[in-house]
RNA sequence: GCGAAAAUAGCUCAGUUGGUAGAGCGCCACCUUGCCAAGGUGGAGGUCGCGGGUUCGAAUCCCGUUUUUCGCUCCA
């Protein structure tokens, strides 16, 4: 567990060190759970971006690609439910240190005196036999009566509590009815706390005319709203979805490890609108394509597994995450979630207009069925970085640090040095470096000896190293050194193109799904 | 949010019973070498996370605070 610990702060440190990321406002003490990308961690990214929006949306010819605002129509956010279930009042015990939802708490108790009503009703029914009328037991034994009246007064109240936000009085209810931790049996609590996870913002200058508004929790609603625009203005047929990367929002109670959970993040998804009846079908056919993309980058499948979820969403009627092994454990990556007609239906009936497609095959007119695919762009680039980073025994005893990035998504593709920086070798080196570049990310290095640089060109992750030698001045040639076996070989100039475009080509990584 | 640990140069860390800061690596310049991090010379860089307190004197002791990591908790 601590070697666990070891690694990931290594994983932190590496990527500060070498440009990839950094803490937000790091010289005001940083901002908790918000982290920038640094040179190459934005190269990274993009880098990651496209290898999905590739793979997602340019390859598939009924899958097509929207870019919703962060700002959305406040009622988008009580439609999709996000504000009744984004909204906890949370109570702590002080002895136990134990979370609890203060009416979560508060209804188990009222849940125990119903207990209390139906051991009478067992009771009575014993002693009257068939005689015994339930209805009138209810209504008129004194003790049962008494239950009932006072688990309706408790509800009661706590419901005028939750509503005029009185948290104050939920827990003086808490405490009145001496609610006992389930845990430690202690009645020390905290006083409650109301817990948004949408940060809040307003638009309009003037208080008055201002609007209360939500930056985004997620990014799907984005879709769902265009839903009619794109089907009709793109000639769409179901089966069809629509793509989407974007900055999504949550306030965290607590966000931490790293980029893992931040409160600012980014998403990937895309939603799949189906026939309504072929839900597990395109679930499963998903999942599996999924998991394809994720084994294409070669980070072994070992890595990967699918964690299906018990519990499920207001929304699903079913849902699994693709879970990757993290510095920390295997951890949610990827969710794939079958939303049913939830979201589209919802809009519907707070919107007024109508969100169906007409299925010329059936006749008919319906609310499409949905299969969402949610990736954590955070959360990628984290599985990537904290994967490559190795710590290499080589054979003479020492070690050598290692980013073995998938060339497809390195920041740089290669780096160009001149043996020694004279005898004309770094004009030749540069005029590699110029014809590159329109290609390739391209790094000129011509400082230190070469062994160094080729060690930090391995720590930041370059698969290429190029080096313009004597030999070059005589017969156009270059040595290219390859980052995970450390080989060299002996080629023409006009060879490197072909070479660096074969490894890092998109095509020939996404081509591994098939 | 609770609990634990930590914060000193870009990175990794040292700093004795309190006496106002060091190393290695890295960085910059010049010289030298030239195919796997190891040459020489010179240089830049720190109000020791921040704010109080105790003291003649605080990186060091005390209190508060911020940030990070771990555990609990939560997670669309």
């Amino acid at each position: 567990m601590a070697n666990q610990e070891d690694d990931f702060k290594k994983v932190i440190s590496h990527a500060k060190e070498y440009g990839y990321v950094v803490q937000s406002s790091e010289i005001y003490d940083g901002l908790s759970a918000v982290y920038d990308y640094t040179q190459n961690g934005v190269e990274l990214k993009r880098n990651i971006r496209e290898y999905w929006w590739k793979a997602m949306v340019q390859l598939h010819e009924n899958i097509v690609g929207l870019d919703a605002a962060i700002f959305m129509h406040p009622t988008t956010w009580k439609a999709s439910g996000h504000i009744d279930a984004f909204n906890d009042p949370l109570i702590d015990n002080k002895d136990s240190k134990k979370r609890y939802r203060a009416d979560v708490l508060v209804e188990e108790h009222v849940a125990r005196i119903e207990g209390k009503i139906e051991k009478e009703v067992e009771k009575a029914a014993k002693r009257f036999g068939d005689a015994f009328d339930k209805a009138q037991f209810l209504s008129t034994n004194p003790r049962v009566v008494g239950y009932r009246e006072k688990a309706q007064t408790i509800l009661k109240r706590l419901g005028r509590s939750l509503e005029k936000e009185d948290l104050d009085d939920v827990k003086a209810l808490i405490e009145e009815l001496e609610i006992a931790c389930p845990l430690s049996g202690s009645k020390n609590w905290t006083d409650v706390k109301q817990f948004n996870l949408m940060f809040g913002t307003k638009i309009g200058a003037s208080s008055e005319s201002a609007m209360e508004l939500y930056l985004r929790p997620e990014t799907a609603q984005g879709i769902f709203v265009n839903f009619l625009n794109v089907q009709k203005s793109g000639r769409l047929k179901i089966p069809f979805g629509i793509a989407q990367m974007g900055k999504a929002f949550r306030n965290e109670i607590v966000a931490r490890q790293f980029i893992f959970r931040m409160r600012e993040f980014e998403q990937m998804e895309m939603q799949y609108f189906i026939r309504p009846g072929t839900q597990k079908e395109w679930y499963e056919k998903w999942k599996e394509t999924r998991l394809k993309w994720h084994l294409s980058l070669g980070m072994g499948e070992e890595n990967y597994r699918f964690h299906n979820h018990e519990k499920l969403a207001h929304y699903a009627d079913a849902a699994a995450d693709i879970e990757f092994k993290f510095p920390f454990g295997f951890k949610e990556l990827e969710g794939i979630h079958s939303r049913t007609d939830f979201d589209l239906s919802s809009h519907e009936e707070y919107s007024g207009k109508k969100l169906q497609y007409f299925d010329p095959e059936l006749n008919e007119r319906y609310v499409p069925y949905v299969i969402e695919t949610s990736i954590g762009l955070d959360r990628m680039f984290l599985a990537v970085f904290s994967h490559s980073l190795v710590e290499e025994a080589l054979d003479n005893n020492t070690t050598r640090t290692v980013l073995k990035l998938p060339a497809v998504l390195a920041p740089t593709k290669a780096a160009v040095f001149p043996l020694v920086k004279k005898d004309g070798l770094p004009e030749v080196a540069h005029q590699i470096v110029a014809d590159l570049k329109w290609d390739f990310n391209i790094m000129y290095d011509e400082k230190d000896a070469v062994g160094r640089r080729y060690r930090r060109q391995d720590a930041a992750g370059t698969p290429f190293c190029i080096t313009v030698d004597h030999q070059t001045l005589e017969d156009r040639t270059v040595t290219i050194r390859h980052r995970d076996t450390m080989e060299q070989e002996r080629i023409a100039i006009p060879e490197i193109k072909g070479i660096i475009a074969k490894a890092v080509d998109m095509k020939h990584w996404l081509q591994k799904m098939e």
